[in-house]
DNA sequence: TACTAATGCGAACGGCCGTTAGCAAATTTA
DNA sequence: TAAATTTGCTAACGGCCGTTCGCATTAGTA
């Protein structure tokens, strides 16, 4: 079914991603790993250099994903209130494509260490000022009635992220069902508050 | 300044608590902890079990005040929306009272082992089983406009769980203030689906 | 004062951890 | 076919982990 042939390299990732996020990353060990693929721990490094050179694979891949939907929202000529709800529609997009990869993303970065932590900060706090600022936007056009844009962006960000702990693709509302039913509710909060 | 005096064994459930929280309890060691309350390792085990010891006390004893706080909220005889506030509010207090806890309570509490992580599921499933017959209520009232309770409860709590990865008592905004805020962006979303 | 409980030290235990090294197949490429 | 790459094994390393043990010291209590 799967169309594209994984590298082992790419397999050792993936499930490491999943062990990583339904026991941790400090809680997994190489000898779990290996054992899921059905080989010995020594043999992993023959194509990867360390525990955590996957770890900042998993953030990064998922950081850049994150930016790039998100790029194509930003272009946009549309409305505050629009523009948000595109956002937020490929935010969930992006944690509903790859649910365990999210929740490493989300979750365990913290167990990245210097440098690659700071660069993730750094991204990490990118991306929220793009929000920041359409929710800026919002307010300054009088669509929204809120006056911390901080605080609506903590909010709005909170109610998604913690959506890859209970979305499962064989559910039955649909990525785009989902990022439909998110902005109705909170954006009809920003207008109407 | 602090008012009552707290025995080595809370000391330690507290300073262990914050590092749980920060680290994560797989990433802390009892070294760790020992060094930070300038004590050796194994002194730690005149006053405690184990480390799994430690993290119990805390997961438990934080499901306790959310259950105390909501309990005081059930009893109320007021429409739903008006309870929901009131529960929003009484879980923001919990949740802000002491961060700490709360990040550990919802961060940590998968590294419990059986039975304890099973007792912590279930109270865990019967606290939001009881925010959802508030939500249910609601639409069963009409007072709110949505028709999934279960979605609309997942994503309650998910914006307010995130809270204590940015609270901070210093904030400009109290607890209440905090409450009230979230309880006009969500409610406002309901009411006006 | 004598007893008891609380508190702590230092050394050590068995075990598991991430990682390395040297070597051997198998598979791909030329 | 020959060379190069990929993939894997076994054994082991140094180190850190949670925890235990026996013993000392201190503080509270009768």
């Amino acid at each position: 079914m799967s169309s594209t042939q994984l590298s082992r390299k790419e397999q050792i990732d993936q499930v490491a991603t999943s062990l990583f996020k339904s026991r941790g990353f400090a809680a997994t060990t190489m000898r779990d790993l290996a054992l899921e693929l059905g080989i010995e721990a020594g043999s992993l490094y023959s194509h990867i250099k360390s525990k955590e050179d996957i770890l900042q694979r998993v953030c990064f891949k998922m950081a850049d994903e994150f930016n790039a939907a998100f790029d194509e929202v930003k272009t946009k000529d549309v409305p505050a209130a629009e523009k948000l709800r595109l956002a937020v529609a490929a935010h969930v997009r992006v944690l509903t494509k790859n649910p365990p990869a999210a929740g490493v993303f989300l979750n365990e970065w913290r167990h990245l260490s210097e440098p690659s932590l700071s660069k993730f900060h750094d991204m990490r706090f990118q991306y929220e000022e793009s929000l920041r600022e359409i929710v800026r936007e919002g307010i300054a056009s009088g669509e929204f009635k809120v006056t911390d844009e901080k605080f609506v962006v903590l909010t709005l960000l909170s109610s998604l992220n913690w959506l890859h702990m209970w979305y499962k693709p064989e559910g039955k509302m649909s990525p785009d069902e989902i990022a439909e039913f998110l902005s109705n509710l909170l954006l009809n909060g920003l207008k109407n508050f």
